[in-house]
RNA sequence: UGGGGUGUAGCAGAGAGGCAAUGCAUCCGGUCGUUAACCGGGAGAUCGGAGGUUCGAAUCCUCCCGCCCCAGCCA
């Protein structure tokens, strides 16, 4: 290659190399003038001096526009007055395209603005923080699976009418089949891989058609999903414990200068370590009771109460065993509590919410079918479903994360649309 | 789908019946070390749209449109 990046600049100092990019912003003090080139890896001031350099070259300066593409050469050079500490001494540049009148100019924006210019966006410095935060994110997750022997299944995106329950599905013609729906979970499929790999994940988009307009909600999302033969409700909560805590440690690790770009709090991360609390659902009802909430046993928690209850706890907390009522018709009903199923969610500390739902799934041919029937779903859809209680059922469970809604977390975000390249919403389709 | 809010120059943002501030970006000039530089000057707005009230409307009223926030649903 005839160019070098700026995150090797350190092993170059004295040598005379070539940087391509794009130009962050410049700045000139009249005989001398600065740009600053951003390639990906990095970001690097280069200096002219007027009389070191051509005056042709000096004066290239003034054509340069902000998000220019360009090629510079020069010799790199310690300096404490550099941003980083080196800098490139330029004798020569190069300009590839002239950007004419970039819309984001180094001063604030509305988010209405900076998200209808998403694609441009991508470059200012915020969003490369949180989308390198969620790119090791998702690394830390397939190395957690891979090193406790979970086997990646890719479940369906296109698919017949199965599901959870009723939530809305986005819909699209499917050849001579009918109907066809977007997939909002890969589970029932991992299900029916755990008799071939024991444990298994997948990872991958899902989708929801909600008309949801909060912070916490995108149509299209991507979430983790793990399944375990012969693990209970109570493995199930130590495994994913164990997941949050590697990659927390992950990031910590990785994204030091990410987390203080986003003026993240790393102290309340540094807190996430083992054990994490867990409290019944009647309890966590209980405790939002004393603190003002009109929540009745029965009912799911919304958003103000996760926040009420999160903010009681330094570390994630896993709230299990929630009323049947208002859980998905899979899960497996607690043995000794008629009502009541064994399930456990995830809260995230400080406020963020939940960010894993997870249950011991029911395992019992019968009891399954009956529930098929109670809350009306397609009974035929369900047919090779409910095969995999008749041939070898075995205890299991297994959860669900929303990437998403850990990145939020974990970058201290106040709108889950920031956590994502190109977020659909339900007023976003473009870009 | 409800409740609340908002819309003024490319962007951000004052003005709340009487000549539409200001900052950034842009253009011109200056400045030998900047970190969202600074100093001086110029240009740029039928105030989201359509009606209405008024001598006079960005400002008050009605309807429409866009967006933001909150709730529900959930990851």
């Amino acid at each position: 290659m005839d160019f070098h990046y700026i995150e090797d600049i350190v092993k170059l100092e004295g040598e005379r190399t070539t940087i391509k990019g794009w130009l962050q912003n410049k700045s000139s003090k009249g005989k001398i003038q600065f740009l600053w080139i951003r390639d990906g890896t990095g970001i690097i001031q280069g200096v002219m001096v007027k009389g070191e350099v051509s005056d042709e070259v000096f004066e290239l300066y003034d054509q340069l526009t902000q998000e220019s593409s360009l090629e510079v050469t020069g010799i790199v050079r310690k300096d404490q007055r550099a941003p980083g500490g080196y800098e490139l001494n330029l004798s020569d540049v190069k300009i590839v395209q002239i950007a004419q009148d970039y819309p984001i100019t180094p001063k604030s924006h509305g988010s209405t603005f900076l998200f209808d210019h998403r694609h441009l966006y991508l470059r200012s410095k915020r969003p490369r923080a949180v989308l390198k935060v969620r790119d090791e994110l998702i690394w830390a997750i397939r190395s957690y699976f891979y090193k406790n022997n979970f086997v990646l299944i890719d479940t369906p995106i296109l698919t017949g009418a199965v599901g959870e329950t009723t939530t809305t599905l986005f819909e699209t013609e499917y050849l001579n089949e009918g109907t066809a729906y977007l997939a909002q979970t890969g589970q029932l499929y991992l299900e029916a891989a755990i008799a071939s790999f024991g444990k298994v994940f997948c990872f991958g988009p899902t989708f929801r058609a909600e008309k949801s307009k909060t912070r916490r909600h995108l149509t299209e999302f991507w979430m983790v999903e793990a399944e375990e033969a012969f693990y209970d409700n109570e493995e199930n909560m130590d495994l994913q414990e164990d997941l949050v805590v590697y990659f927390v440690d992950w990031i910590l690790e990785k994204c030091q200068k990410e987390l203080k770009e986003l003026e993240r709090d790393i102290s309340a991360l540094e807190k996430v370590q083992k054990p994490f609390p867990r409290i019944s659902y009647d309890e966590a009802v209980e405790k939002l009771q004393k603190a003002g909430s009109d929540i009745q046993w029965g009912s799911d928690f919304g958003g103000t109460d996760e926040t009420i209850l999160t903010k009681m706890f330094e570390r994630p907390v896993f709230v299990y065993d929630y009323p049947k009522v208002c859980r998905a018709f899979y899960m497996k009903p607690h043995p000794e509590r008629e009502g009541v199923v064994l399930c456990a969610d995830l809260l995230a500390p400080e406020g963020y919410g939940e960010i894993i739902g997870g249950s011991q799934r029911n395992d019992d041919y019968e009891s399954l079918k009956k529930r098929i029937e109670e809350e009306n779903l397609p009974k035929d859809a369900y047919r090779w479903y409910l095969d995999l209680r008749k041939y070898g059922s075995v205890p299991h469970s297994g959860f669900g994360l929303g990437v998403e809604r850990t990145v939020v977390w974990i970058c201290g975000l106040s709108h889950i649309r920031e956590s994502i390249p190109f977020p659909r919403t339900i007023y976003r389709l473009y870009p």
